[in-house]
DNA sequence: AATGAATGAGCTTTCATTCAT
DNA sequence: AATGAATGAAAGCTCATTCAT
């Protein structure tokens, strides 16, 4: 009954998909070839035309899945929190977590898809501000619920996605920290700190920090 | 006695950087092309190629000359200060000043020299470890001074990193803050409270926080 | 009794060649694709194969009923005149009124279906040789019936078909002359000419230049 | 001392141009392959977009090219001739004999540069203008000249070239006439009949209509 | 040092045609 | 009869790099 199908069974659209994330996580946007993408798909350069206008448009369309995806689970594992602040925890965590079952998504979603001009690093702003739109209203809820101090919370979101971001760069480029979620609790910690919000007051019963 | 020169003046190999900070920062790294950095630059391909070995060794020596000057300039400044706390926030207000005056070195250094294939991305993690590294020793410094508490100044100065790099690369593609320097003050409140600095803390006789 | 059917209920095979007859008048022959040929006729690329074999056939098919519809009329314009200099002077008339009336049809026949190559350029020959034949065997009978002076009608009647031919694919062209039938009165007059009948010579009772 | 190189001798820009009309020859305007030709020339694709922008451009080059030479050849012909008349006898002659010494270029000129599109068909439009302008020009003096009577001589001299141009295509086609010129004398005699000047009345001493 | 014409592999994209349904 | 996803050869064009001058 699962819906999981070997590559081959799967149609060619989410084929094509999953071809393309793994040739632009070894080679970047600009080298991925049209050609590679195809042969690893299994399919054909009339295929991929056929089921994408181009090659950005195809890359357009990846980068919204991972997207998709990733929020979704961010959400649901924020969802879960009693409080602002703990869902601000547990979207870090979950956002570490994520990233480091899937080094493939957080090549690209984080280090393939900028620097290709100016027309193109501004189509994918609007994904850049789905993460730190989610982060900013939790810190915007936590302020509402005097979890924390009023302060910048669009400043504050982007700093975060950028520490976040960098942290999981540089485990990508050279593969420390080893695990990566090995760093989680104290780059939640210093998060948290940055905001004013002593790590200590999130414990709650039944909810250890280690479980965030 | 001006080092400053007319275009026409300076020698090929500066003039060929020069020209590749424009067009990378307009094209991106890929769509760069040889053919317009040597059109703008008033050379040709024949000395493109007799000055470097390759497209790539370029940007890198373009890249390097780019840090140098922006290390110096940090160094320089955090260099008066008289505690590893100013000198940290010293750097922090120094790399906003001189990016915010220098977009094109903004774009290129945050934006346009990744994601473009494991390999090159792993030459310029050296240049990225230059930054945080700065950062780190600092930070180190502040532990041993007694000015913060022990904490993994390795994350921190990434973080801190990843931080400016984001809200820069936010203002490079939206606009925002205008100017950037205006979120300094907040952004550095924000960074030193995340290792346990008051601001307050900062103050001495005769430097005061604006002017840091 | 109506044989003029919605587009909707004529058959598919009718429907292909209205839609290639838009399609290739816009964009010429190469150019036009069969994709856009069956999404005009609301037909699908299968249908279009059931029914031609290629589009180089279908396209044949399409200048042959276009042809097949133009000489009828000419015939007929022509069939109604008591001689044969009557019924050339009507067959020029009919030629520039039916064109005027149809300008895809012009731009298909006249413009968009030569110059792709030696084997297609002599595919449309024997299209071109029924025009310039159904002239010969009017100029031949004008001579048998002593109404002009024998002379070589296989060459009249190709140079009478090139100068209808390029007066058309100017206005094709230009719009000019506006209308293209105001310059009908002057080109027939100069193509009798040419052939050493008077103009006046044509006149009958009952039949005025102006209705040829 | 000769001009005249060997195509391995001639510079890059002509021997494309050199190659493109024998391709273009073969095989029509769309059909002609970059590739192809530049096979044919000795070059290859980079000299070939290093010489021109596209394709397009190129064949307007070709063709302006040979647009020159021919207009140069007839119009030096047509120089040396006493009166308008002898000028409009010459110029048909000269023309017949040009194409028929270089069927290439009669394919290229006349059969393969147009019906490829709207746009493209209107690029040429100047050119066919340079040629009917010429015989315009010629007729407009005749009638000055008082040799022929005031006529519409934008109409004639388009029915002109119309009649030319469909002699000559219908010789690519069919090889018939052969050889070309044997048709000179009749058509150039019912041109001249078409405006109303007795082939006799050409004669003048030293110049019989043989030579024209 | 410098020039710029030349190279050719590689790029993205198109398109007539096929075929399982 | 009809559908439309799939094919793959070929298209026009780009570009880092080379080299005779």
């Amino acid at each position: 009954m699962s819906k999981r199908l070997q590559p081959e069974e799967a149609n060619a659209r989410d084929r094509i998909l999953d071809a393309a994330l793994e040739v632009i996580a070894q080679r970047g946007y600009s080298a991925a070839g049209v050609q590679e993408i195809v042969e690893l798909s299994g399919t054909s350069k009339g295929s991929f035309y056929f089921h994408y206008p181009s090659k950005e448009e195809m890359v357009m369309a990846l980068v919204e899945r991972m997207s998709d995806k990733l929020i979704a689970k961010i959400e649901g594992s924020a969802g879960q929190q009693p409080t602002p602040l703990h869902r601000l925890a547990a979207s870090v965590d979950a956002l570490m977590a994520t990233f480091a079952r899937q080094r493939n998504v957080a090549r690209v979603l984080l280090l393939n898809i900028i620097g290709h001009g100016r027309a193109t690093d501004r189509k994918f702003l609007p994904i850049r501000e789905r993460f730190s739109g989610l982060i900013q209203r939790q810190l915007d809820a936590a302020v509402e619920a005097k979890q924390i101090r009023p302060l910048d919370t669009l400043l504050v979101s982007q700093m975060w996605v950028g520490a976040l971001h960098e942290v999981i760069v540089r485990w990508l480029l050279t593969g420390q920290p080893s695990p990566l979620t090995s760093a989680t609790p104290a780059l939640r910690a210093i998060l948290l700190k940055s905001v004013g919000a002593d790590p200590p007051a999130l414990e709650t019963p039944g909810v250890s920090a280690d479980q965030l």
